[in-house]
RNA sequence: GCCCCCGUAGCUCAACGGGAUAGAGCAACGGACUUCUAAUCCGUAGGUUGAGGGUUCGAGUCCUUCCGGGGGCGCCA
């Protein structure tokens, strides 16, 4: 069974000390025996959480389901079921609803020592896959050319969060940036540069190192320069075939090595990188790696004559294609360019050869590429070009997470009021703005020393920003809001921290009250329950985001968990607590809510300040 | 023309491989701070899930036909 895996074909790792299972899994096993015992297949027994919480805690739908297969009548099947369930200890209750639901309540003796597993044992009791596979999350993906923008924003923050999420589980994960800094805007950019400049060494035919000393160590430009440069000439290449000619050409030999351009690629490519590592910094993105498609230059022509030697790759109109069309494909499907027919490399031929590299070099077991949701055709070329030129075995996943599109309110791409785009950088900077706004104006951290202040308005400012991100499904094309994105209200990245940050404050006062933990005893309360079984799913849920490679179930449940702690924090009040068994249980219990918000804000990639 | 994604409350989004009465936040209205932080909590109101047809005990979810939006379809990335 231990059902629960990723999409790899990988088992969970269930060498665990004690509980070996989750809650949910264990009823499943409860109810499949069941199912067993009463001649229905077992595999009926699935339980899952209840979808109408004042009824029940669990439920299973297998009678339903069993009932068309079987031909008997579902109540009459869950009525044989529940009578041959008996595990007093662990389910208070089966009842039997409606067409044949079997509704299941947890024993609240059972519920409690689940949450004293989780504050015990290592990562909240979370299982860790047993699997040494390598995945390598792909995000980021900035073109080398311009500044980073909204537009950005989804690919870096989900991005960071698969990649937190599958590391989390316990596989070796490597955040790669993958720079788009081979192509062709590359060589649109030397063409500009040059048409500025063209007393430039890099562009004289005649300059010799060996005679004229190295090209200079200064770039020649700025960050800002080349946002400014490549609007114009990507415009200049529209409008003239002469200049898109000459752009083909730059680029052309600027991968057969010139070395004026391959200098000054090296300028664009430095202070392109120094602003990516601002921005990304910033946004509490971190990548293990930053190559880029100019990483593998060195292979690509190895690569694309080995192709065409062994048949894999053939001649078509003068460029070099592969044939990726499937006989069981229902849709025409294009071959994969990969070279120009003047022998240059594209986007296609670098992502090719970056696979190759991972895999052979990198041991990557499983490549997932966060981007755009509009280029999933070119990853689906990609991905069979690769298994056809050998360069990724069967075992090896290779998997497009597509996204959707950041709109404004007009349904299209987003835009600033003024037309332009939003820098990545400025919204920051505004969202920061608005969370200082908002100290002051509810007086909240006044007598907090500035730089503290300053910290927290980076952080919430920061949490509205990611949460309000992540929180949609990462297929919908959302409309970006500026008032919503900083918001500070509500189901928003602040209110889980703020979640967390009442539970410090108790903390430190329950300790400067000398008070402690105790032993986790079953609940008394209806909102002391609801936290506890609310806690209790963590691990199917972060099992569930990975499988669906979707932050959205982790940002969803954390909202659970904020919201079931402040009625918890309404309802039951801590410190004034008379039973002293019963305030110590809560001190462990809010200990534990406050672990596992630490662990879900964590792969959001949101931060918690100590006060707020 | 072919293919992919999307369409859910006034707005922005969810919905745990088909389940019971489709849920949140915002906005609106009404309550709760001498009480561990009110960036909070409680309540009211808000829906023919774009439209039709089909599959079945049961459909926002699967199939199909339309309508509407976005995108892709060898020398861009």
């Amino acid at each position: 069974m231990r059902s629960r895996h990723l999409r790899f074909d990988v088992p969970l790792n269930d060498d665990r000390d004690g509980f070996q299972m989750s809650l949910q899994q264990q009823l499943t096993e409860i109810l499949s025996d069941a199912f067993e015992a009463e001649g229905v297949e077992r595999s009926f027994g699935e339980v899952v959480v209840s979808q109408r919480p004042e009824l029940a805690d669990y439920q299973c739908n297998g009678a339903l389901a069993a009932a068309k297969s079987t031909g008997r009548n579902p109540r009459e099947i869950a009525r044989g079921v529940a009578g041959r369930v008996d595990a007093p200890d662990l389910i208070a209750g089966i009842e039997i609803a409606g067409p044949g639901f079997l509704n299941l309540s947890v024993h609240d003796g059972h519920l409690a020592s689940w949450v004293a597993r989780m504050e015990k044992a290592d990562r909240l009791n979370v299982a860790q896959v047993d699997d040494p596979r390598t995945i390598i999350v792909d995000y980021g993906g900035p073109n080398m050319s311009k500044a980073l923008h909204v537009g950005h924003l989804r690919s870096a923050v989900i991005g960071e969060s698969l990649k937190r999420i599958f590391r989390f589980l316990g596989y070796h994960t490597i955040g790669d940036i993958h720079i788009g800094d081979w192509g062709m805007p590359i060589g649109q950019l030397i063409i500009e540069l040059e048409d500025r400049h063209p007393d430039l060494p890099y562009f004289d035919p005649e300059y010799d190192v060996s005679v004229d000393g190295p090209y200079p160590a200064e770039s020649p430009v700025t960050l800002d320069d080349l946002s400014e440069m490549y609007p114009v000439i990507t415009r200049r290449c529209a409008e003239d075939p002469e200049v898109a000619e000459r752009a083909r050409q730059a680029t052309f030999d600027l991968q057969n090595g010139r070395e004026g351009y391959l200098a000054v690629w090296k300028h664009f490519h430095d202070v392109s990188v120094a602003g990516q590592k601002k921005d990304f910094g910033a946004l509490g993105v971190e990548f293990d790696v930053w190559y880029g498609e100019s990483t593998v230059h060195d292979r690509l022509e190895p690569m694309v004559s080995e192709l065409l030697g062994s048949g894999v790759a053939r001649e078509s109109e003068g460029a070099v294609v592969i044939d990726v069309a499937e006989p069981e494909d229902t849709k025409e499907f294009p071959p994969l360019l990969l070279t120009r027919s003047d022998g240059s490399y594209l986007y296609s031929t670098t992502d090719l050869a970056t696979i190759d590299m991972r895999v052979a070099d990198m041991e990557m077991g499983a490549g997932i590429y966060v981007v755009d949701a509009r280029q999933s055709l070119h990853f689906e070329q990609v991905f069979r070009a690769a298994r056809r030129a050998g360069y990724a075995p069967a075992d090896v996943i290779l998997e497009h997470v597509g996204f959707g599109t950041v709109n404004g309110k007009d349904g299209k791409p987003f835009k600033t009021r003024e037309g332009g785009v939003l820098r990545l950088g400025d919204l920051i900077a505004l969202i920061k703005e608005g969370a200082r706004a908002r100290l002051d104006e509810a007086h909240i951290a006044e007598e907090y020393p500035a730089a503290e202040r300053e910290e927290i308005a980076r952080q919430v400012g920061l949490a509205a920003l990611k949460f309000g991100d992540l929180t949609n499904h990462r297929m919908s094309n959302y409309v970006f809001d500026i008032d919503r994105f900083s918001a500070f209200e509500g189901k928003t990245g602040p209110y889980l921290q703020y979640s967390a940050v009442r539970i410090k404050s108790i903390l430190r006062k329950v300790a400067e009250a000398g008070l402690a933990p105790g032993p986790i005893i079953a609940p008394t309360v209806p909102q002391e329950r609801a936290l506890m079984l609310r806690l209790v799913r963590l691990e199917e849920i972060v099992y569930r985001a990975a499988n669906l490679r979707a932050p959205n179930v982790v940002a969803e449940y954390a909202y659970e968990v904020a919201t079931d702690l402040s009625r918890f924090y309404e309802r039951c009040h801590i410190l004034r607590e008379e039973n002293p068994e019963r305030q110590a249980s809560w001190i462990a219990l809010i200990e534990v809510t406050l672990a596992t918000h630490v662990v879900l804000l964590d792969l959001l990639g949101i931060e918690i300040p100590e006060r707020m």
